[in-house]
DNA sequence: GCTGAAACGATTTGGAG
DNA sequence: CTCCAAATCGTTTCAGC
């Protein structure tokens, strides 16, 4: 993971869909030399995959919001993933410390949608209490730049 | 947006390198009809482009918490945006109904990182008071299938 | 280990029917 | 939309640093 690594990633998360060559052009290699970086970002999970970055609005998602759950009794966090992932709204989900246990990021049509997403939530078996938080825009979404520090 | 379109979205969000041949054979498509409707979609803004998934811990981005923020007074969307902007901490904003006025996710490289984001969060001028909750694991996060439902 | 050059099949892309 | 053709690209193989 040097510098070309670093800049080869930043090309991709700008473009997922630039050539191999185009890259090269950019950080200084020939086409082989950057698909053997990239396949080795790869393999060593660095990079994850490719995805299309796609407007919820046009997708009929345009209403989310962010709801703080919490669990009843000593819940595993493989639990709670398990009771989330059949949700097909939540769209992140995280543990947390704090009074909550989990942080769930839900995502639906519009406000209607997100009442019957929390309701079906709520009815989720462990969850003792939720406090939800409607998004009324979104400022911004990026992704963290590589290697911002070298750690503490 | 027909039903093909939505398999073409689905497809790309799975895989953005795929190409318009393989992308044709799953939705029943020669490649130059793909690649037309994928113009098509980028120039409507359904597909806004294509990513890396990075993992964020291979770059040294370890730590990461969402940070709810109230503001001095009555600041806009705007203003909120341009304070945050600057800090690279900063993966995702969004204005908020309820107490805060927004919800910052932050991502660090560790606790020590975390702790100094937050405090340059707080330095930010017209920020009155912050609450933030620190992410132990992720769960899951993935993007919202295509047409959910056809609207209210 | 790393790179670049060459070669070949696959893909992209624009135009025609 | 499909078909076709020229340009470009992906991928492997090779030899050299």
């Amino acid at each position: 993971m040097d510098s070309i690594d670093q800049r080869i990633v930043s090309q991709l998360v700008a473009d997922a869909r630039s050539s191999y060559a185009e890259i090269g052009k950019v950080v200084g290699l020939s086409a082989p030399a950057v698909k053997r970086r990239v396949d080795r970002l790869l393999d060593r999970g660095v990079l994850r995959g490719f995805t299309a970055v796609v407007d919820p609005e046009a997708l009929g998602w345009g209403t989310e919001a962010f709801v703080e759950v919490r669990y009843r009794g000593n819940v595993s966090p493989g639990q709670i993933r398990a009771s989330l992932e059949p949700l097909a709204e939540v769209v992140a989900a995280y543990t947390v410390s704090g009074a909550a246990d989990a942080i769930v990021h839900l995502r639906a049509a519009d406000i209607h949608h997100l009442e019957d997403a929390l309701e079906r939530l709520r009815g989720v078996d462990m969850i003792d209490r939720t406090v939800s938080t409607v998004v009324l825009s979104t400022l911004l979404e990026r992704s963290p730049a590589p290697e911002p520090r070298n750690g503490p």
